[in-house]
DNA sequence: CGGCATCCTCGATGATACTG
DNA sequence: CAGTATCATCGAGGATGCCG
């Protein structure tokens, strides 16, 4: 394991490179992974929400987070915003087509980590 | 569509709540999904890697964050860890079968992420 | 080499109050 | 309802030094 691994890792190393340095890629990974970040994309996932029903939806999670996150998520292009000219106001949040791209690992890493953690309600598994 | 959507977000909200509040589950996607555990995760799922070697293969992280992360997920069952009694001292690190679970949407989130941002798009984007 | 302990800083986060 | 602004805090994270 340590014969052949130091070429795949050379590959890898030069591939995660420009990554860490100031890709923008960087940002987005960062907003994604973010404290809210993930929940907000999860929470979408299922359908576009209303800010006052995302929040609620979150638990935990203060106006200023949610807003500041869902900020980013806007301008990273995962989040689109619709608003309604109203009283009140109503302002609603969905996937955009880069959302749902994301989302779908996203929700898949949280599926497997619950049914790791879970198995009295999706099959026991065995640990490690 | 926004008729129906309302049941899926009851069932959706229902599954998250479990979640946000208590589960173990909390804290694995925590620890996953930190600063820096993500880059190991990541790291480590091309090849079994020592310390020092997942050190310089991550830009940026202190020893202190590396050992920290390190410490996390092999509490989480998501790394191993071998210890060579040699001098100096070899340790290596590698993904367990979880991990290597856990691993696999991670790329994928990041490889969706890099593919949409790296074709040209660059210096197009709003910094924050 | 691998890692832990300590100190210290800074930014993310939360609470509160205020607008449109 | 949907934010924004301000202030206070708390802990993640970096720097340094010591040890097996």
């Amino acid at each position: 394991m340590t014969g052949g691994a130091q070429l795949m890792q050379a590959e890898a190393e030069e591939r995660y490179e420009a990554f860490h340095t100031e890709c923008p890629a960087r940002d987005v990974v960062d907003h994604v992974t973010s404290r809210w970040g993930i929940w907000v994309l999860i929470s979408l996932r299922s359908n576009d929400l209303r800010f006052y029903e995302l929040r609620k939806s979150i638990q935990g999670i203060s106006e200023k987070m949610l807003a500041q996150t869902l900020r980013a998520l806007v301008q990273d292009g995962l989040v689109w915003r619709k608003v309604e000219p109203t009283t009140p106001p109503q302002v609603t949040y969905g996937l955009t087509e880069f959302g749902r791209d994301v989302g779908e690992p996203l929700t898949e890493l949280f599926d497997r980590i619950t049914r790791r953690l879970s198995p009295r309600s999706a099959g026991a598994r065995p640990a490690h």
